[in-house]
DNA sequence: GTGAAAGCGCTAACAT
DNA sequence: ATGTTAGCGCTTTCAC
């Protein structure tokens, strides 16, 4: 069996309340008990047991993280950015996947509970106001990707309209005048505000993307293929910003079979920085990255604060960057557009 | 504050102990006081403390998974896997992303130690055998996808040989008769296993494949492309086994643009059935499946049978099977091909 | 059939 | 500066 703060206390010569002081660090004693105290401990290779502290502390230093629809090509760099945040704090993260099922989603709640977690995150595949869970919970919940549609809750996602601003102003700024769109369905949120944000840009030029130069479709390489084909056969476009990497892969394809030049004929930017598309594009495709490593961090500290008692209620977004690659090489002229702090994060 | 056991019990007029056997099913009793102990749980809402529980139980329900290097693309579907076969015994998946870093690892077993986990699942990148845990652990380990190079240890990981002898048999069936094969760099098992595997399948139909006409090179779409065009100009290959999707995308748009028709004048099965690629690949890319839900749902199991104090060492390894799609459609035989009851789990 | 009591491993007042 | 005591929420003998 492994030994208990009875055995250190016992090895050491002390009284099991010395010894718990000894091991935290709190209280005031000799510098050398403390020390005999540390000593044993690493000796008899003494871990602590974390439930039994916590049935006292009432802490658990776990945080759950209930994912609503599986872990996509989304989840895994947020994960990331949570786990090294919650990490400064010890504490660990418990993982539910509720697969769309709201049954599962109830049987994750009740076990969290049971299992006393200090917090819970709840994330999603899209950054549409979610349902919020269906019943009070007794631990903070901060949303992050999605959003909760209750404005009382805590959610931090991603600025959809400032990402479409940033790629629209990016090809503004290789020179583009008449810009297409190329995107996903119009029943996601996040296109909508993408395209918002790109209008916004345009306007600013002195330019607008009429209705008729947007194309909403599956977020995928057909969408852009297509889309590219008939955009090439109508009219003179000079630059098109894709809504996903996959539909500027599709739009890059389409333009190199029909011998438009990328970036000179047409520029090209995408969405999501998903670096395993972005790079097998020919040439690269320049596109907006949603800093998701940092959005899990924001969220995983933001978490923690509200279980210490300051919780931030409302819908945080965080801004976008953008990677630049030869799709649409303009350089970058001021420093918000490369926030990116991640380290290495397997992206694929 | 949440009901303690001791609510419940005064409420339902019981001691604490009979409350305790009520909840748990155990001991006998009235069933009247037992449906009563029941209904008061309901009604207030009741949740035992499982922190509490573990203290004297002496489990925790809880199992780690700890990664060697981030959340790559194969890591969803064996998480999903895990937590499926997991939730059945309602045991938590506690997660740990190590990044290839030694000191990470150290951290997090002595966080898993501290939580008394009662298991743990290492994973990895690779199938390679991994450097076995630093040292001796207070619970049981499985690895899962990569293998420990102890044979003490127990690992569960994917038949790399039999998945490449899968790829080269569904080309002989196709037709093909000199078939080539393009693939990940030579350093990793897997790829020298699925050579062997192929060998073994052209072996049995009486054919070779030699050396000159294996390419090794990075697992991407550009291995495959440049492979494709040098394949083409040497000599007549009629089936290209690719040794991954992105290397299958390549050579398909190779292929595309030489003109070359596939399946009829050049047959070709891929590795991984990553669906958002295979699909996207014109024509949809025949794919060897690992299966890796299932490997994800076998090793927990496995891992809950060496907890209950059997445990199974050595190296088990699951049969690939086959996803046929346009770029080799020659239709199934038997069954063993199929394997996948993976429920949709999101596969990007 | 039910309850009293001890104890799981640890922390935290309160002595001394 | 150190030890005594009580108790966190639950399970589990062992009496009654």
């Amino acid at each position: 069996m492994a030994p208990t703060i009875r055995d250190i206390a016992r090895a050491a010569g002390v009284s099991v309340a010395t010894a718990s002081k000894g091991l935290n660090g709190k209280g005031r004693m000799r510098p050398e008990t403390r020390q005999r105290i540390l000593d044993t401990a690493r000796e008899l290779d003494f871990r602590p047991n974390r439930n039994a502290s916590s049935l006292t502390t009432g802490r658990t230093y776990t945080v759950g993280l209930l994912t609503r629809d599986g872990y996509g090509r989304f989840t895994p760099p947020l994960l990331g950015g949570v786990e090294d945040s919650l990490s400064v704090d010890t504490a660990s993260l418990l993982l539910c996947d509720a697969r769309r099922d709201a049954v599962r989603e109830r049987h994750y709640l009740d076990v969290l509970a049971a299992r006393r977690v200090d917090g819970l995150i709840v994330t999603g595949r899209a950054t549409d106001p979610a349902p919020p869970l269906p019943r009070s919970l007794p631990f903070p919940v901060l949303y992050a990707y999605t959003t909760s549609s209750n404005p009382d809750d805590s959610s931090i996602t991603v600025d959809d309209e400032h990402g479409g601003w940033l790629a629209a102003r990016q090809l503004l700024r290789q020179g583009c005048r008449r810009i297409a769109h190329v995107t996903g369905p119009i029943s996601v949120l996040a296109v909508r505000e993408r395209v918002a944000g790109a209008r916004r840009a345009l306007a600013e030029a002195g330019l607008e993307l009429p209705d008729e130069l947007i194309t909403y479709g599956p977020f995928a390489e057909r969408t852009g293929f297509d889309a590219a084909q008939k955009l090439m056969a109508d009219g003179k476009v000079d630059g098109i910003f894709c809504g996903s990497d996959q539909i500027g892969r599709g739009v890059a394809d389409a333009l190199g079979g029909l011998g438009v030049g990328i970036p000179d004929d047409v520029a090209l930017v995408g969405f999501d920085n998903w670096t395993l598309i972005a790079n097998a594009t020919r040439p690269g495709l320049c596109s907006v990255d949603m800093n998701l490593y940092r959005l899990g961090r924001l969220a995983a500290e933001s978490l923690l604060r509200a279980i210490d008692g300051n919780p931030e209620p409302g819908i945080r977004r965080l801004p976008c960057s953008l990677a630049i690659r030869a799709s649409c090489p303009a350089p970058i002229t001021d420093s918000t557009e490369w926030l990116d702090d991640s380290p290495l994060v397997p992206d694929a």
